[in-house]
DNA sequence: TTGGCGTTTGCAAACGGTTGCATCAACCAT
DNA sequence: ATGGTTGATGCAACCGTTTGCAAACGCCAA
């Protein structure tokens, strides 16, 4: 029935409970294209079952991204947004005027990773980071 | 009297008031060496003026932000820090597990900046990024 | 020096997100 | 199937930060 048996199992392994709270909120991220706010989730969620608190909806995530099944994204301005975290890692860029968002391949960050590992030893961990910026029309707008 | 007279003359000249509150505020960012929180410089500020609001003081480093006279660093937990953005920017990479800070030169993010440019003409805005991961020692201690 | 305009302030409420706690229920062993 | 253990939940309070608003005050012109 469900399309993310595999997650289920996933997390039941790593010792978590499968309550129905947790499955909806699968449901709600891993049944949506793209990026999704906790908000959101919970407005989801509690179209089904009214009952759910937010604050189990940021539990769940936070379990989720632990997990690696999800990807935690840090918005320069406005709520955090979640997205299924399908295929490995990769990064955004943001534009601060408009707020078209870019997507970006993991490896664009390599070289940063492996100089610092380098020079001072230091492990960074670059889960989709979000970077800040004009995109190329703003910018154009921009300058006078 | 004042050490940073240039940054005083540098709001007025951008159309901002010079109140009390302002200037106590730089008073408390630009006379701390390193980071400092806004909290902390609302506790400052209070020892002398206790009637100002917590909300001047994220207001005034809003304004100190903007107009470049200070560095914002969203730390990975914790409150964010500021700190006086006296020469160019640079970057941090901050320990999640021991909280140690690195000092990176502003040169580490160019090839970024400038594939971003050349690839997506994305103006990337790289002001005092702070980068999360493990420390050498941190990283050592938590490989079995 | 004074007056008026417009910015800035303090206050209080809101926001996004987290946490402590008592209750509840998923899971494993029986 | 049943019961006990232990982790998860809902609730309410909290944290760090932002915002709306009326009152207050810095600044420029007169």
């Amino acid at each position: 029935m469900s399309c993310y048996q595999d997650f289920t199992e996933h997390l039941r392994r790593a010792g978590f409970r499968l309550t129905p709270q947790r499955l909806m909120v699968m449901d709600a991220v891993f049944h949506h294209e793209g990026h999704i706010t906790a908000e959101d989730i919970h407005a989801k969620v509690r179209a089904r079952y009214p009952y759910v608190d937010l604050s189990t909806i940021y539990r769940t995530l936070q379990a989720l991204k632990d997990q690696g099944l999800i990807a935690e994204l840090h918005m320069p301005d406005g709520p955090t947004q979640y997205e299924a975290a399908l295929r490995g890692s990769h990064h955004h860029a943001i534009c601060r005027r408009c707020g078209a968002m870019l997507e970006l391949a993991p490896e664009v960050l390599e070289p940063i990773r492996e100089q610092l590992l380098r020079q001072h030893g230091f492990h960074a961990e670059f889960t989709h980071m979000a970077i800040s910026g004009l995109c190329r029309t703003c910018a154009e707008e921009e300058t006078p």
